[in-house]
DNA sequence: GTGGCACTTCAAGTTGACTTGAGGTCAAGA
DNA sequence: TCTTGACCTCAAGTCAACTTGAAGTGCCAC
C-alpha cells in the first residue's frame, strides 16, 4: 500500500521511470486511490530484479518475458546460463582492455600500434572490428 | 592512397561510418579523386585505434580530444589510467553479476531475494541502483 | 561518348530507455 | 470553499552512433 512518491524515494528512481515500467508492463499498480496509482510492497523486489536483470545486460524487453513466463520471479535458467557465458566474454576482453591501457601508458613505443601488447589489446577490442589485424586461425562460417 | 570502399573492405566498417567518421573529425581523407574520397593507409592505424577506443568505453567525442591533443596519438595518460580504473570497477561489478547468475540457476531458494548470494548479487549490481539494500555503512556525502 | 554504378550530399530515421512539457485532476489543509 | 501541489495522461523530445533514402555527380569500361 505505498505510494509512487514512496517507491520512487526507496527505489532510487524516478516516478517517470516507475510509470514508465508499469506502461511496459515490468510492474503492476494494485490499483487507484482517486487517479494515485498504489501499490504492493513486493513491487520493490520487483525494481530491484529489474534493476539487477539491466546490470546483467538484459533489455528491459528480456526482463519482462522472463517476468511472463511465471506467475513469480520464473526465471529461464537458459538465458541465465547464456548471458553467464557472455559476461564471461566480456569479461575477459574488458581485462584485455584494461591492461591494455595500463600498458599504453607505461610504453615507451613510438608507435602504439607497433607494441606486441597493443596489438594483442586490438584483437581483443572487437571480435572482427578490424578483421585486418585478426590470426587467419579461424574463419568462421557463422553470420 | 585507397579509397572508401577498400577502407570499408579492410577495416570492417560501413563507408557510412567512415563518413560519418570523417564528419566528426576523427579520421581526415588526404583528397578527393573527382567527388570521391582518397585515404591514406594511416587511416587503418585510426579506425583500429577507434575500435579500440570504443570497446574500452570511450565514446567518439573521448576519442576525438585524445586524437586532438597532438599531431600523432598522442594520448592523455590521466584519462587512460582513470578508465582502467573503471573498467576494474566494471570487471569485478560483471564477475559478482555472473556468480550470481550461475548460482541463481542452482538456487534452490523458493524467493531469490532471500538468497545470501542473490542479495550480494543486487548489491553489486549497482552502486545505489536499489539503496534499500545497502548495508547502511557509509553514507557518501558526494553527489 | 555514353551508360552504369559507385560514389557524393544532406536530411531524416532508428534504437532503447527514459525524460520533459503541457494541460488536466483531485485530496487535503487553511 | 478555495488553493495548492502532487499526482495524472499523452505526445514529443533526448542521447549516441549510426543508417537510410532521395537526389545528384562523375570515373571508367565499352
Amino acid at each position: 500500500m505505498i505510494d509512487i512518491a514512496e517507491l520512487a524515494r526507496r527505489s532510487g528512481l524516478r516516478a517517470s521511470t516507475i510509470r514508465y515500467y508499469e506502461e511496459r508492463g515490468l510492474i503492476q499498480s494494485i490499483g487507484r486511490r482517486g487517479l494515485r496509482r498504489t501499490f504492493d510492497e513486493a513491487v520493490m523486489d520487483r525494481l530491484a530484479l529489474i534493476a539487477l536483470g539491466r546490470a546483467a545486460g538484459f533489455s528491459l524487453d528480456d526482463i519482462g518475458e522472463m517476468f511472463a513466463k511465471g506467475p513469480g520471479f520464473e526465471i529461464d535458467r537458459g538465458r541465465l546460463l547464456e548471458r553467464a557465458d557472455q559476461l564471461d566474454t566480456q569479461i575477459k576482453k574488458l581485462t584485455l582492455i584494461r591492461d591494455g591501457l595500463r600498458h599504453t601508458v607505461n610504453c615507451p613505443a613510438p608507435r602504439h600500434i607497433e607494441c606486441p601488447t597493443f596489438q594483442r589489446m586490438m584483437r581483443a577490442a572487437g571480435h572482427g572490428l578490424i578483421p585486418a589485424l585478426e590470426q587467419p586461425t579461424r574463419r568462421a562460417s557463422s553470420s
